[in-house]
DNA sequence: AGCACGCCGACT
DNA sequence: GTCGGCGTGCTC
């Protein structure tokens, strides 16, 4: 073979063709080599191999990399078919499944064995998907009991958690029960020490691994399960390029392995219970029998009785009274950090706003100092208005803090009795005898699809925490999600959930691609925004559904404002063929534009 | 992505 | 005159 077929971690998704020269021997599909690149000295991952090109000026390959090619070929499939679906280039996706010290074209010596490959299983059954609907001991039994018929088959085994305390917690269990210690890919991306943890996953001496998220990339060449543990966790979506999704990822990667593939939550994600509705899962599930009184306060007819600014409704007030007088205790949730939400001027409505991210910024009753929630900005609040200087600024808006300072003016005799719960208390898996939401419907308010899905699955595994009485405190007091807690069943929530999705087409029916526009100059990028709609718009194939330009949530980050145009489709990879072809001469200056697929 | 080329306006 | 802004094209 004279010439290689070479993809680079650049957004060009082209292959580039270089000759080998013939004092580089064994060069391979999926070994890294030195190139030149226009001018400059890249990595390149070579993708084929030929006796002919077509290019005229030909640049020779400086350097071969890896003796032994790096990326299996099952590698180079599953980064492939991921960089179709998530709309990056195959080179892109290939640079974030290796590890950071592997990808500069500095030469680290690495020892691949080739000789010592255990014997691939090769009769295996199809693929098949579990989905686990439970508490974390009923998870990690099943886990265990498919981690040992894998090991039986010396196969290799996958594990994803959402972050490293959890990958501890599990990893400490399976060494206990196996007596074998699992290979644990924390910073997985940066270390040496990753690197060689590759090789040994690579040459197989590793059976089992776990780790986050871009551990669904580990080089098993005998994968034989996959465990995605805590699959509903928000952390699994990537939210920078390349936007890929672990649980769609692991769906690839057992169909090509043809492995089985475990979903496992305390609270299933709506695409997992779609995928058991399908037949295409296979659910199993904890039966529990909990007799908890569930209280759903309606607000609406609270809200009369209720002072002013108070947020706790008369109702909850007496509850919380009667339970601490009988030496009971109670945990109120409130999932909004800080004191004041909003610091506006009294006289001309001015609100104390982040400079980079337009956003409001919280004021922090400990430090005294009002912060940006994205970008950690932050501000000694000015005594007077900023704009109008007739007025000082009122704290408005409910905080944990300040709802902490209102608890104990009103009960002062409480003493510990009351405890406020943040979202660190449903991972640390306290046990809480009784629970009050405070403001059920803040996420519900939320522009965003899977709004109802983040409520449920927060209040639920909460409800799941609490053993007496659960109070919520709600304007929606008939809304499914409360009817499914207070029934203590999370399919009358999935059944509404899917059936409202499949009629507004919504995933995991249809699905969303976003594209965003990014810059510095607002005006350029909303009328940029408006330019390209108008060209997507007379281009558009009928089964798409195109959606004009709007903010994107939030507008303005670190400084750079952003627009967006959705797209909705039930065909990824139809869409993206369309996409490529319409955007690829386009280019606007100042702009950076991402496309976004599931976002 | 990142770099070179080329076209225009504005400044020692 | 020429420095430098940015729109455009190209990279095997």
């Amino acid at each position: 073979m004279k010439f290689a077929q070479i993809t680079l971690a650049l957004p060009l998704n082209q292959f580039f063709d270089y000759s080998i020269p013939s004092d580089i021997k064994n060069i391979a599909i999926g070994s890294r080599v030195v190139i030149d690149f226009a001018n400059r000295k890249l990595i390149g991952f070579v993708v084929g191999l030929k006796d002919n090109s077509k290019i005229i000026k030909i640049k020779p390959i400086i350097k071969l990399l890896d003796k032994t090619p790096l990326l299996s070929a099952e590698l180079l499939i599953f980064t492939k078919l991921l960089a179709e679906y998530y709309h990056t280039s195959w080179g892109q996706m290939i640079e974030s499944a290796i590890p950071k010290p592997l990808r500069n074209a500095k030469s680290i010596d690495i020892d691949i064995n080739t000789s010592l490959k255990q014997p691939r299983n090769n009769n295996k059954k199809n693929s098949e998907i579990f989905a686990i609907l439970g508490s974390d001991d009923f998870r990690f039994n099943f886990y265990c009991e498919k981690i040992k018929e894998s090991l039986k088959n010396n196969e290799q085994i996958l594990i994803v958690t959402p972050n490293i305390n959890s990958i501890n917690k599990i990893k400490m269990k399976l060494t206990e029960y196996f007596g074998i210690e699992p290979c644990a890919l924390t910073r997985y991306q940066k270390t040496k020490e990753s690197v060689n943890n590759w090789i040994s996953i690579k040459n197989s001496n590793t059976k089992i691994i776990i780790g986050t998220m871009s551990t669904i990339f580990a080089p098993c060449d005998n994968l034989g399960l996959i465990i995605i543990d805590d699959e509903d966790n928000s952390a699994y979506k990537q939210e920078r390029a390349p936007f890929y999704h672990v649980r769609n990822a692991a769906i690839i990667r057992s169909k090509i392995n043809k492995c089985t593939l475990i979903f496992g939550s305390e609270c299933l994600s709506i695409e997992t219970f779609y995928l058991t509705k399908i037949s295409k899962a296979k659910l199993i599930e904890e039966k529990t029998n909990r007799n908890i009184h569930v209280n759903i306060i309606d607000m609406n007819k609270e809200f009369y009785r209720t002072k002013k600014g108070e947020f706790l409704s008369s109702r909850l007030e007496s509850e919380i009274n009667s339970l601490i007088t009988k030496g009971d205790t109670i945990g109120i949730f409130l999932n909004r950090r800080g004191f004041a939400t909003t610091l506006k001027c009294k006289k001309c409505n001015f609100i104390l706003k982040c400079p980079r991210c337009d956003i409001n910024l919280v004021y922090d009753f400990k430090s005294k100092f009002a912060y940006c929630r994205i970008c950690r900005h932050k501000v000694e609040p000015p005594k007077i208005c900023p704009h109008c200087q007739a007025s000082n600024l009122s704290y408005l808006g409910l905080g944990i803090e300040k709802l902490a300072s209102y608890l104990y003016r009103v009960f002062p005799q409480a003493n510990k009795k009351i405890d406020i719960l943040e979202q660190k208390t449903i991972k640390e898996n306290t046990t809480l005898k009784n629970t009050a939401i405070v403001l059920g419907d803040i996420l519900l308010n939320m522009p965003d699809c899977n709004a109802s899905e983040k409520t449920f699955s927060l209040f639920y595994r909460l409800f799941n925490l609490t053993i007496n009485n659960f109070y919520i405190q709600t304007y929606l007091p008939h809304h499914y999600i409360w009817q499914a807690i207070k029934k203590n069943d999370p399919f009358i929530y999935y059944e509404k959930e899917l059936g409202l999705r499949k009629e507004l087409k919504f995933p995991p029916f249809w699905h969303f691609i976003q594209i965003v526009l990014r810059g510095k100059n607002s005006d350029n990028i909303k009328e940029k925004s408006f330019d390209l709609f108008k060209i997507i718009e007379t281009k558009i194939p009928k089964d798409l559904i195109l959606y004009p330009p709007q903010p994107a949530h939030p507008a303005k980050i670190r400084g750079n404002f952003r627009w967006q145009i959705l797209l909705k489709t039930k065909n990824i990879l139809k869409t993206n063929k369309f996409l490529t072809s319409n955007l690829k001469n386009l280019r606007f200056s100042n702009i950076i534009l991402t496309i976004n697929v599931d976002p």
